[in-house]
DNA sequence: TTGTACGCGTTATCAA
DNA sequence: TTGATAACGCGTACAA
């Protein structure tokens, strides 16, 4: 990044309006003109500075995300598919991991002002910043999070989901029950689960938080709730990641799955089919998820649509062994 | 990012200079110009934009990354260590998956253009962009990668721990072995492990491609493998994921492992301790090698250092039921 | 078809 | 202690 259009201009003995019309095909340029500025672009090696373009185009050409952190397949797979729509869309992805950060506010702000779009997850943003974002009229989509004036939200399915799980365990004739895994914040993807399953069950679930949600802590909380007396005979969990570890727990304990004890996960990450025994789970389009919010922040950013869009995208309940037995189960 | 710096200054009646000595702390201003200054920003919400900063100073205050895709824990292992330390020095971070995508050139071409630095996976950046991008001056750490003039690479060890792995086998009496996960490109990783072990054990390990280093391609071609006839006695496998894929392949064939089939892996990522049985593998710092390549890149970024620096960090045995019976394994 | 000149939003130098 | 003003690198009306 180091010569410049008027570097370029001069060489082709031409004015930077016409090294800038060739390069950017808008406006009339002679062939013979044409030819003497690709020349000299070619042999200057001539990249116009994106800081340049941006700051006359007045735009970025740039997505911002925030999310918590990338351990574990759900925000990766988000993020994948939200990369690869904006890539193809022209735009850059910037990213930023909240997690362990002090100065949350301050961090998500300079990344405002870096990108034309924000893809926000859940709650990872400060609220006061967020409102602050809708009035400037920043283009944003938030994921896993309760509607929100102003802004696009976009999540999976919840609710019923849960529901019909819940259901489903009481059919296998469950009577005590554990969430393992207890919602964080109020609004969003597990707590809205965590509503489902007790609209259902009533007092016979009961919540058990983790510090996280990760194997290790689904583990750790497992063990501890499965050691003590009255344990229950279902752990429905927040997410696959603490199902994982809660089917470690059982193993380390010796309790047979689903024979002695029922696991279910949420999101179907991949080791969820791989897993012994394989887990139940509901299915949640991860990377569709991404794919569209780099959508929707593209129709924001454009103009095409202008009006907020709150949109929840359908699951599927993943019947395998792990929650008890079936007459045929999905094959491997 | 709407009010700009001379608005600023006018409502405060002071001239932009002394807008930006204020904001910045840089030459002197008045007490009572200050308050001023500063309570004009506070009523406009003032915040400088960061286009006008970036062209002005000269450096975009962000740094750019390079990887294959983000499917598995390695890769975003390391990105997580390397955008945690980036935060850490001011720089944001821009992201680049090169998997399935055409133009790569154009792509990274694009991405240096918005970044003081760049830290690139192997020999995901076509080789002449690398050179022409080193010409320039453009600071760069290549991780997993064999050195390169005019560039930091930074990598962990892979030959030595590779014949180590390969003698601690032989120690268990095998005589049959198979690499799976054969290598794609030379000279990065999975070549050097592939070479390493080679050298201990010559014709008697025989090299078995996947298409990716993902589980679901180790479980494919393991089970090829595996039920051709003269299967091997022990599998070394690129990284993790494709040897958690073996597991479940051997599991699948009614394989006993370790007593059938040894396996092992590379990378110790989390799920190689949660396996059942627990995978023999290496351990490499995924998260380090993501935050020193902030760090070198900051260096060279800021002039602190000029000439390029390769590193090899220290790798670790991590000896566990996979491969075999030892006296005493680590507990879980 | 081409060129001039202004705008984009800062920072920093230099003179006052 | 403060203010003009020149960069920084480009896009693009507008005039020629």
């Amino acid at each position: 990044m180091d010569v410049t259009i008027y570097e370029v201009a001069r060489r082709a003995g031409v004015s930077i309006a016409t090294v800038s019309r060739t390069l950017r095909g808008t406006g009339p340029v002679a062939p013979k003109t044409r030819e003497k500025v690709l020349k000299a672009v070619e042999e200057l090696r001539f990249t116009p500075s994106r800081l340049g373009v941006s700051l006359a185009e007045g735009r970025h050409a740039a997505n911002g995300i925030v999310f918590p952190n990338l351990a574990g397949p759900y925000y990766t797979e988000v993020l994948l598919g939200y990369e690869e729509v904006a890539s193809e869309l022209g735009r850059s992805v910037v990213i930023l991991s909240t997690k362990g950060r002090t100065r949350v506010h301050d961090l998500v702000k300079d990344l405002a002002g870096r990108v034309d779009g924000l893809m926000v997850f859940g709650h990872t943003a400060p609220d006061d910043l967020v409102a602050e974002l809708v009035r400037m009229g920043m283009p944003l989509v938030f994921v896993s999070r309760e509607p929100l004036a102003g802004a696009d939200t976009l999540r999976s399915e919840n609710t019923e989901s849960a529901r019909a799980l819940a259901r489903h365990l009481l059919e296998h004739g469950y009577q005590r029950f554990a969430f393992l895994g207890a919602p964080i914040a109020t609004g969003d993807d597990v707590d809205e689960r965590w509503q489902g399953v007790r609209s259902v069950l009533g007092s016979a679930i009961e919540a058990v938080p983790t510090e996280h949600y990760t194997v290790e802590c689904g583990y750790q909380a497992a063990r501890t709730l499965l050691r003590a007396s009255g344990r229950p005979q279902a752990i429905v969990c927040s997410d696959d990641e603490v199902a994982l570890g809660a089917l470690l727990a059982a193993e380390e304990l010796g309790l047979a799955v689903p024979d002695e004890l029922a696991v279910t996960g949420w999101d179907d990450i991949m080791a969820a089919r791989h897993a012994r025994p394989a887990l139940t789970t509901i299915r949640q389009p991860m990377r569709e998820l991404g794919a569209r919010a780099a959508r929707a922040l593209d129709e924001l950013i454009t103009g095409a649509r202008d009006t907020p869009r709150h949109l929840v995208l359908t699951t599927e309940l993943v019947l395998r062994a792990s929650c008890g037995h079936h007459p045929q189960e999905e094959p491997r």
